[in-house]
DNA sequence: CGATCTCTTGAGTTCCCTCAACTTAGGTGG
DNA sequence: CCACCTAAGTTGAGGGAACTCAAGAGATCG
């Protein structure tokens, strides 16, 4: 049966039973990482691709004053950069933010998946232009909205994403990251994270626990972040002539 | 003579000459923009790829409350998405800032380049990298930075950009924002841009004047932002096997 | 059963915003 | 060539959102 990755890029063009294939056997080997361990670190040269399976990770930064800014969370089906290799060295870390089952691609095998199979390309492309416009979307957030509409915009975009990705069953879902994540993700601190969480709960948005966050209402969630997932496009045109 | 997108793609790969007059026949037909003018809107379908030959251009998004935040800076030789055909809708505009010449790709063309010539893709691939590289650096001002230090910073971005494609001359560089530009880049207010600028005027690094601000100690703004330039991956692999 | 991490709450502070008024530079048309 | 208009920039005063500092309560684990 078809891995997370897989699945993730056949929402976004179809792909051959051939390419389906080749996609298996390119994941097939995974290893499990444990919670808080840096997959790459800020100014290591690249290695392999790498794809998350299961778990959570998170890119992110250090800053000389000792804080950190994370910039992307990758949830299953996520990868890194494809053209890593590319690079002379990383401008970012990358960590798990709880356990997870990470797959690497070699360069080589990353270079013949895509050179003999344009719809893995056009599937690749797709993620990648998606995950660009959650930068901008981040970039938005911090600069022009409020504390509350920033957070409750985050959780809108990890509930819209596990919902694309079907680990969000009947309308709730469980994100499994603390609260000084998300002050890390937002710019924010964790006093005023907790703060803002409880105007949520109080809300009827969320249900806050030890080390995770429950989704329960997100049509509240939509509505106090002014969310509008059109930049995830989930909707991409079927492959241009 | 190569224009600055072939020069700038030089910059990020060794190209053949077959290569670079391809390039050259592709951009050969450019148009004048007049400042303040919408290249694409939020919500159209996109059309062609296009290149900024000349001039200054931004990615922006006005939200419903009226603010507008921007969330990148096309100087000459910088492109929009090159597969931008792929997506269904654009989530955000780009608009001219100064006076500008575009040349625009189409789609058939695009696909033509990218298929006959290795180079380009690598040079595209590279140059792609860049600019996520780029927005993750403005999330993690926005996060965790003072309003001096990013504004020192994104300077700084813009200093060393200007100066990878030769338009920097002898040290000095005028950049052709206003503040209020700058504010909306920066997620401030004109107001604040305004006393912040006055700072750095006041430390020596800048000189303002309207519509425009010239740098003129980039050393004095790199001490004030932080700034590391790794991230703008001047330095990338040789083509790996 | 201390050690550690996460969360919570309170009190005081500060950075940046809001609001407002005014200046200056440029452009345009009478 | 002046009168007017608009966009850009400047300055001041007051306010508020988010921060800092601090202390403590609950979990989880070796």
């Amino acid at each position: 049966m078809a891995n997370r990755f897989i699945h993730k890029l056949m929402s976004f063009a179809a792909l051959t039973p051939d390419e389906i294939s080749a996609l298996e056997l390119a994941t097939a080997f995974s290893r499990r990482i444990p919670p808080r361990t840096d997959l790459i670190r800020e100014g290591d040269r690249p290695g392999p691709v790498f794809v998350v399976l299961e778990g959570w990770a998170f890119r992110y930064k250090i800053l000389p004053n000792g804080t950190r800014q994370l910039m992307a969370f990758l949830m299953p089906g996520d990868a890194c950069d494809l053209h890593i290799g590319i690079l002379a060295e990383m401008d970012h870390g990358i960590r798990t933010a709880t356990a997870a089952r990470v797959a690497t691609i070699g360069g080589g095998q990353m270079t013949e998946l895509m050179h003999n199979h344009p719809g893995i390309v056009q599937a690749m492309y797709a993620a990648q232009l998606t995950d660009q416009g959650i930068l901008r979307a981040w970039i938005v957030s911090m600069g022009r909205r409020s504390s509350i509409e920033r957070l409750a915009h985050l959780i809108c975009e990890l509930y819209v994403r596990a919902r694309s990705i079907g680990i969000a069953e009947h309308g709730e879902f469980e994100i499994p990251l603390s609260q000084s994540i998300f002050a890390d993700a937002l710019g924010m601190t964790t006093v005023h994270v907790n703060r803002v969480m409880q105007e949520l709960r109080l809300a009827g948005a969320l249900i806050l626990s030890r080390g995770s966050v429950r989704v329960v209402d997100p049509i509240k969630l939509v509505q106090i972040a002014g969310f509008d997932e059109n930049y995830l496009h989930r909707r991409v045109r079927q492959m241009p002539a």
